[in-house]
RNA sequence: CGCGGGAUAGAGCAGCUCGGAAGCUCGUCGGGCUCAUAACCCGAAGGUCGUAGGUUCAAAUCCUACUCCCGCAA
């Protein structure tokens, strides 16, 4: 079949290339415009546009999809699909074709932008990907296919967008498969028992060592990578990147610990261990390199 | 032209304000101690101080330009 591709993020990417192996064809790639952003505001494209542009795929840039439809639907193409994409598609556009949808949880569970992060906030062991028809109704459309997944204590963001937009790409290609031969099933989902997942803001990367210690290390394995989680020293920013629990100290909430070249924090119900961090203006350093010649202002963090 | 920090040994940093012998911690190598060690002790190697100019008797340090890295904000 031929199909017309919405996504933008790293996740995409990974749906992509599995569909670019399938005997699918892949008409056209839709995603977002180039945005000023970063140091000095230099105008960056989103990272499927890259990928896209190397694997000879027509790429198109909508601010908002909605208002260009008559152009998008004069592709020739017979499917349309979403993985990650960051806009939410009008009636009309959806009334148009049939659409499907990747979403890395286990729907009706985690509908939303965010169902990775929290996962990993929510320090859940087990996940699932889903590919389900798009309906107006972010994220409540039938179900075609799913595939349950296990959330390692290693996994990261990172770690766990690879592996489900790999799983991803897999069920799109079975779903898309099905629908060509006239065997799929769609699955309606019970609304009961759905839940939906809020907006990362970047506030919500702060690390309140008031949290239990597990709570802070779920945060940094979901927000580490973006937006980004940080505890201050003495009003210095400290980004952190990775963290794991530690055996506890008998010592206030908030006070650094130095032991066995260990870059520990007490939390409470446990301690943190920092194993990847950054100070202002330097690289992001493992905790060993970060100690050597680091000079604490204070002894504890966040006041 | 959004705001700011930075580049010094393999790694992480101090030194720069106020110019006058290249330092610290870690790592590496050699030796010692030890039942043993990632612990401890002794020693060694390793640096065109980001690049290019300028000022000066003298520049890591002051001035100018450039390159690269990072934080914030969007």
């Amino acid at each position: 079949m031929k199909i017309l591709f919405l996504g933008s993020s790293e996740f995409s990417v990974g749906v992509l290339q599995r569909l670019l192996e399938s005997r699918h064809k892949v008409v056209a790639v839709i995603c977002q415009p180039d945005r000023p952003c970063g140091r000095g505001h230099k105008l960056t494209s989103p990272i499927i546009k890259e990928f896209a542009q190397t694997r000879g795929i027509s790429v198109l840039q909508f601010e908002k999809v909605n208002q260009n439809i008559d152009e998008i639907f004069s592709l020739d193409f017979d499917v349309f699909v979403t993985a990650s994409f960051g806009q939410i598609l009008s009636r009309e556009f959806l009334s148009k074709k049939l659409g499907l949808n990747v979403h890395p949880s286990k729907l009706p569970k985690y509908r939303g932008a965010t169902p990775l992060q929290t996962a990993l906030l929510n320090g859940d062991t087990k996940t699932a990907v889903t590919v389900q028809k798009m309906v107006y109704e972010v994220d409540s459309g039938d179900i075609i296919l799913s595939q349950d997944l296990a959330i390692d204590e290693e996994d990261d963001f990172l770690s766990l967008s690879e592996k489900s937009s790999k799983i991803g790409g897999e069920l799109l290609v079975k779903a898309l498969n099905l629908i060509e031969e006239g065997k799929a099933v769609f699955l309606p989902q019970n609304d009961n028992f759905a839940t939906y997942t809020k907006m990362i803001k970047k506030e919500d990367g702060f690390l309140d060592f008031n949290c239990l210690a597990c709570e802070i290390v779920n945060k940094v394995r979901a927000l580490a990578y973006n937006p980004g989680c940080y505890f201050y020293i003495n009003e210095e920013r400290i980004k952190v990147a990775k963290a794991t629990i530690c055996q506890d100290f008998d010592v206030d909430i908030g006070e650094i610990l130095i032991k066995n070249k260990e870059f520990l924090i007490k939390a409470k119900k446990g301690a943190v261990c920092i194993l990847r961090c950054q100070a202002q203006g330097g690289k992001m350093l493992d905790a060993k390199d970060f100690l050597n010649g680091y000079t604490f202002k204070s002894n504890r963090v966040n006041e």
